[in-house]
DNA sequence: CCTAAAAAGGACAAAGTTGTCCTTTAATCG
DNA sequence: CGATTAAAGGACAACTTTGTCCTTTTTAGG
């Protein structure tokens, strides 16, 4: 229901949060988020349209947040690149009710209501300070067959380093 | 966010609902909720499939709700479907960790949660008793410009008859 | 039995999403 | 200035979703 993009951007602006202030190339940031990565330069395209991040070309350039991961919220992120719609009008025929939706579709609004509510409600701040074992974007870096532990968000993935 | 088909299928449903114990056909459904009629087909046959709705050939066939609206959920005609995928692992790599889903993924998924756990305490009967001007999948047969008004849901869309 | 009605099913077309590759532009460093 | 680095952007390929059309199968009725 959530689509590929949305999780990719989520993946790349909460590794930016973590990384913050200091900026991320699109390889660095698809090594660690494992999203392919010419894909992930259009999606940063796309944080970056909406000032979530900001890009710099060239050498010591990259991405990195425009704003403190305090007040940058994941429903940013997701309508950045895929926006939540709400069901303003009825997607039938003659949609010339505005606000009066039907049952069934007032409900469905609900739904995504509550979603777009629970994200607007989310700092990536939050996200990374989260008491928990696992840390965001977890796993990334832990040999195959290891349980999920805390681990170094902080360097770029290694092996690839020269 | 919820997909084409999943709009197509409640419509359905929430028409079969209203018409139970009546068969209704395709056609006279896609009039009703306007959806496109060859493409209803194929969506119908997944709700047979999952036994939402039964299907009879020949004359006087069509699809009736299988079960009681009151005992039919949406998120039961959305999983027919588009099944909500809840995060079960670690969309990374690994995934080994079972339950142990990251901060950002244990959000998403939570969200999820909230949008099965409405879905699924929503019954189609519900729907269709809700108290309220606006009758479930209303405005159909409404003449362009009027208000949304309760209406006779019936009677299977007029014009076409002969 | 024959015909008409209606679902089932298959093939295909159009559009959207996701993903890749290559060229161009901008920035930094020497 | 020239070389290198990295984002920007365009073209395109693969796949999925949505939508159409046509044939086949089943059913009811005369």
């Amino acid at each position: 229901m959530l689509s590929q993009t949305v999780e990719y951007a989520l993946r790349a602006a909460v590794y930016l949060a973590n990384q913050a202030p200091q900026a991320r190339t699109t390889e660095q940031i698809a090594d660690v988020t494992k999203v392919p990565q010419a894909y992930l330069s259009k999606v940063m395209q796309s944080l970056a349209k909406v000032g979530i991040v900001r890009s710099q070309r060239g050498i010591h350039g990259g991405f990195l947040l425009a704003r403190s991961s305090a007040e940058l919220t994941i429903l940013e992120v997701v309508n950045a690149v895929d926006p939540v719609q709400r069901i303003q009008t009825c997607p039938l025929g003659i949609a010339a009710h505005g606000a009066n939706l039907c049952p069934l579709h007032r409900r469905l609004d609900l739904a995504l209501a509550a979603v777009e509510n629970a994200f607007g409600k989310t700092t990536l701040a939050e996200v990374l300070s989260e008491p928990t074992r696992s840390v965001p974007l977890c796993g990334m870096t832990i040999p195959a067959g290891a349980a999920c532990v805390p681990l170094d968000l902080a360097s770029p993935a290694p092996g690839k380093a020269t």
